[in-house]
DNA sequence: AAGTGGTCTAGACCACACC
DNA sequence: GTGTGGTCTAGACCACTTT
């Protein structure tokens, strides 16, 4: 069976409920579930799709564009739309404090940074609050692309107080790493987790398209001294991580 | 200044960079961060927008679109495209083991649940995977819409063994407070939180757009025996809610 | 009945990839 | 150059809400 045998629109469309971009969307996930369209197969051009079906160039197009959000397809113009191969997904631990890099490299991936800023600057309001700083110290800010397995991840963009991380381009790979050195690793950290959908300057950056699902995450943490050490913002390919946490109880119930 | 004056093509259209849609959304995204449009003010009809603007209606519609999959606009139709006011955020922590009614009553909130299914059933291969079971054993499972102050948050779907939930319409708000009643709560969890795009399914019963980012959560509890409890997997709004938690520095470091 | 968003069409031109 | 996706238009009709 191919795929233009599959979308025969007598055998499909009108038989359902819903609007015909929706009946065509899910005709169109019916053949990759089949494996009618094999993973990185590529799909009919739009204009040979709408008139298979019998549809408008615009009713496909639609009906792409609800596969392109949820990731199932990629598109490149010039080429053509294509089954995207459904990536492996990343586990990380929400109870253990680690970094990247170390994370990766246990599970035998390699990691690499494309810098995206790198220096001492003057404090922003929210540095100067998470950080406890005065607007007349400076941070330490670096910013970049965290790859792993040769796929962007997440965007990361850290802000260090300038007398715990001086030479922010002492970092290379592992931020905690550097700290370590100078005996400054942070041994606790609050984390907050929220699913945002990317915009278009990050899906950029993590070479997906914009509106996908991702992981935002605001992470401060704490030197033993109880000084903070870190403030840091990244975001994750929603595809491509998940986050692991165990949660044990706590003493809110007693009393009986 | 209105929000039709603001929209005059003439002062923007043109003199930023990308397709005219883009130029749009990015118009209205000012307008809204700039008060022009109030929180649930309504946006001028779509043909209005045409007609001020000087593009097609089609052009008008993806520009909002985008707005609509981001949570920014709600449009109802046949009343007309409105700017949504940015819903409180609720934080619920990574660490304790806490349930969702216990979690709002804490905060004020009050929850209310619709029930989805609430019975005994044959257990499904994932069930009996995630629980322990054999296919002779049967599953007690209850999925409900999780309300808090009046707004849907959540979608639950749990399965518990039946020797330790045997009466599934004993859950009448807290399942934690019925196993705690028999003296089978659980300690512990592992819990893997995940990025989604909301289906249309799953968007509809959290009264939000299709495609907004959402957080699937999926937890195993224990308990104090070791024994699994309870399986549940669960749909969070991303836009009502944040996961934190505490993390700490793990024995991964010595050598040193 | 009038107004609004939702769907759909046919056709055009542009931007980019591949040969 | 040819083929692909990306943008855009003008106009139509449907479904729903509001009055």
């Amino acid at each position: 069976m191919t795929i233009t045998e599959f979308l025969n629109p007598q055998d499909w469309l009108g038989q359902g409920t819903g609007p015909r971009y929706v009946q065509l969307r899910r005709r169109l996930e019916e053949a990759i579930e089949q494996g009618i369209l094999a993973p990185n197969a590529s799909l009919p051009p739009e204009r040979e799709l709408a008139e298979l079906t019998g549809l408008s160039r615009v009713t496909v197009r639609k009906a792409i564009q609800e596969l392109v959000a949820k990731g199932a397809i990629v598109q490149r113009q010039g080429s053509g739309s294509f089954v995207r191969d459904a990536s492996p997904r990343v586990e990380q631990s929400l109870s253990a404090l680690t970094s990247f890099s170390e994370d990766m490299q246990r599970r035998g991936l390699e990691t690499r940074s494309t810098w995206l800023e790198r220096g001492v600057f003057m404090p922003s309001p929210e540095e100067m609050v998470a950080l406890g700083l005065g607007a007349d110290e400076s941070v330490a800010r670096i910013a970049r692309i965290r790859e792993a397995g040769g796929k962007p991840m997440a965007i990361e963009r850290a802000a260090l107080p300038t007398d715990i991380l001086s030479n922010p381009l002492l970092v290379t790979t592992s931020l905690y790493e550097v700290l370590e050195a100078e005996g400054l690793r942070p041994v606790r950290a609050i984390q907050k987790i929220s699913a945002i959908n990317l915009d278009e300057d990050d899906a950029a950056l993590l070479d997906v398209e914009p509106g996908v699902a991702g992981l935002s995450i605001q992470r401060t943490s704490y030197l033993a001294s109880g000084r903070v050490a870190e403030f840091t913002r990244s975001t994750y390919r929603g595809d491509a991580y998940d986050f692991v946490a165990e949660l044990r109880l706590s003493n809110a119930k007693d009393k009986r």
